[in-house]
DNA sequence: CTTGGAATGTCAACAACACTGACATATTAT
DNA sequence: ATAATATGTCAGTGTTGTTGACATTCCAAG
């Protein structure tokens, strides 16, 4: 509201931004994440899991037979506050904690059959979502929604993205 | 895990997501969120305030004399989550609290001199990075970022996103 | 073999921020 | 007068994050 500057063009072709503009992008990341946890968050209240839990299963999903310090850099959390979740994961039956074979320090996780139900439908529910926009969007917007997320992260946290899916574990 | 596509289309130009592109996409929400948070973070933890303090300065920047309820609609927590914040906000003298005159029961907020200082800290810390990684994507990048973005709110939630750029207030 | 350090687990305390429920107070609308 | 609205507040609870301290187990280096 403040100054009146102008538009996003310019004679070399160089992307120029508005105030505006990035507070809409701003904003768009704020209403379209509160989306994109809705309909997990829904599942996981009925079982009253959280957030957190979720981010757990997904991972370990993703990289089954994981060590604890591994998703520990993943998630970016402090290992007691995974520790809780993961107790209470483990307690229900959904994620298995096996002592490792070379380095018996280290616990590899992986998930139950119950536990990959409960991932696969928390999945599905953010997936569903994340395809109609998909498909709503087109698929050039699609690749330009990746490409602008992924020079948003951090770079420690955009290795972590990158190593997922050639995701190495053991 | 490592194909070389990063989307298809049919014959009859619809897209195709596989499970893969999907959950990239997901995972891709979830770690740029994090990088999108990161900045303000740290100078809110400086003056020992929270991210629910950045949302309030950020939408009462926004909608200057917007009341209570609205505050609440955009935000979508409840009116003692939210109070606690306002309440501190007050006190600290970074927001206005003034009785309507049409409606005596309703309560425009606004910022103070200090408050539009610390909002513009954050907002420029987020805006910082929102336009490296736009420069960094490229402009079709970033209208492909928002087409997808708003197709992932909730229909409510893209609503209040809409009509923030139209500033109505009052 | 002893020792240092890494990996893990656990306990306790605390803070931020969300929730529910109940209740009070003005003010406006009917 | 009464009902509904807008707001504020108190009390309690839950999830998820944090520090700090400490124990255990185990690998590796001396």
């Amino acid at each position: 509201m403040a100054q009146g500057q102008s538009r996003s063009e310019n004679t070399r072709g160089m992307l120029f931004l508005t105030d505006e503009q990035l507070r809409k992008g701003i904003e768009a990341m704020f209403f379209a994440y509160r989306g994109f946890t809705a309909d997990p968050d829904r599942i996981l209240t009925e079982k009253s899991y959280g957030r957190a839990h979720h981010r757990a299963l997904h991972f370990i999903h993703r990289s089954p037979g994981t060590t604890v310090n591994k998703l520990l850099a993943t998630l970016g959390v402090t290992k007691q506050s995974l520790n809780r979740v993961l107790r209470t994961l483990i307690e229900d039956g959904l994620v298995l904690n096996k002592i490792g074979t070379r380095d018996k320090r280290q616990r590899h996780l992986s998930l139950t059959e119950a536990g990959i139900d409960l991932e696969r439908a928390l999945s599905n529910a953010q997936s569903d979502r994340m395809r109609a926009a998909y498909r709503q969007a087109g698929a050039d917007a699609v690749h330009g929604f990746c490409m602008v997320l992924e020079a948003m992260m951090d770079p420690e946290l955009k290795e972590h993205y990158e190593n997922l899916t050639g995701g190495e574990h053991i």
